[in-house]
DNA sequence: TTTTATTAATAGTAATACTATTATATTTGT
DNA sequence: ACAAATATAATAGTATTACTATTAATAAAA
């Protein structure tokens, strides 16, 4: 095994899986297929029955390590803001201007990733196309308030509230910052995914930093003082 | 039947069913509980044969009028955004202030409707909620390409046209219309959603007019004139 | 080394998402 | 008015999905 690369721990809540994938090599290799295969077929064509195939196992093995495809998901919807909270907390330390700091996590949050090197078994720039496309599916659901309570948006919650305390201090009187965050991280990526298949809905952001600056201004001229 | 009410036609493209559901009395009770049920028990566990014990028929009864349960939520998702474009077009005409069409447009996005006499068997109050926790599902999925062929989003993309015409006449310089009209649209059915199930990711959306003063504040700075 | 615990494979089941065939109305031409 | 054609619905299926229970194999602890 290649060393050279420091390894990244993302540590994810007990509550999203029965028994930790990390912590064996099955485990491991169904977090590496089962991303394969979800950014191949998509959340509803996507079955254990399919992945148990591609990694040579069986069903009831899969079973042993998440309840179900949704829990899948919402594992891996964990382990991407805990992976991006890493990122943006590496980029905004010692940083004093607030403004500076939410153009940096913008960036980072519309800027297509690549593959980081230090986390083996998850493909960050595969990651990021599926959780753009199923994110939403994981609390737009009947179940959302029973798996709230169980903690599976904490990671979420939190990097919304990091955000929001940034644009408070830009602005303490905006009235709606976790609002304003929220709309700003969905909205990164709906209209990748718009521009790329439904075009009419947005304006050419697949172009480099098209994206980022549409996001950065409606962020900037919302939150700034000199009011309405 | 009362006939105080005139009838409200909203025309559904041919895409959108096998069997025009508006042309049978069978296909009618197909709407109208589908749409209860959908309500009820949300579009995972919402199955054709729950609908058809429901309204007393079977299965293949209802395969005869749509192909499968996503193509009924694309016929209630281009329903709502018909229905809305009409209501649109009545709220902004002889409207001279493109301000003003604007402000209007994002009240009645926000607002939460009550059920429209005009349209029978469907519940419009209902069509919001269910459309609001759905939505994203119609789009967010493989086959986008496919359905966007076959003219399943066309209503969407006419209504994001509409406003976004109206961005250019308050602001002709700005860039990014369409992407900030479908940012809005996207937004007002989740924060609404996390109001309730997520406060975190929002600021108290609940009460009257707090979400239409989020959304029109953010329109109007970000399409201001007065540059960044 | 035997017992205990952990883990995976086999073999199921109930429900889902459809489809093909048959039966029953309804419409239409003569 | 009546047979022929057409439209529509009901019955009865099948393949797949989403699981679960049981058994077998392996590893760890006493």
């Amino acid at each position: 095994m290649n060393m050279q690369h420091p390894v990244l721990q993302i540590p994810v809540q007990e509550a999203l899986f029965l028994k930790d994938p990390t912590s064996s090599t099955v485990g491991k290799s169904i977090l590496e297929h089962g991303l394969i295969l979800l950014s191949e077929i998509g959340l509803e064509d996507f079955t254990f029955k399919k992945l148990a195939a591609k990694i040579s196992s069986t069903e009831s093995t899969i079973y042993r390590y998440f309840e179900n495809k949704h829990q899948f998901l919402s594992y891996l919807f964990n382990f991407y803001w805990a992976w991006m909270d890493v990122n943006i907390a590496f980029a905004t330390t010692n940083i004093e201007d607030p403004k500076e700091r939410l153009r940096r996590i913008i960036r980072l949050i519309s800027t297509k990733v690549s593959n980081d090197e230090r986390t083996p078994f998850i493909d960050e720039a595969l990651l990021q196309d599926v959780i753009a496309l199923e994110s939403s599916k994981t609390f737009l659901s009947k179940k959302v308030d029973e798996e709230n309570k169980a903690g599976y948006f904490l990671q979420y919650k939190k990097l919304v509230d990091r955000v929001a305390k940034i644009i408070l201090e830009i602005n303490p009187t905006y009235a709606y910052p976790n609002a304003l965050t929220s709309t700003i991280l969905e909205s990164s990526f709906h209209q990748r995914f718009f521009s790329i298949h439904l075009p009419r809905l947005t304006n050419e952001m697949d172009i480099d930093g098209r994206l980022e600056d549409f996001l950065m201004d409606l962020c900037l001229k919302t939150i700034a003082k000199n009011g309405k």
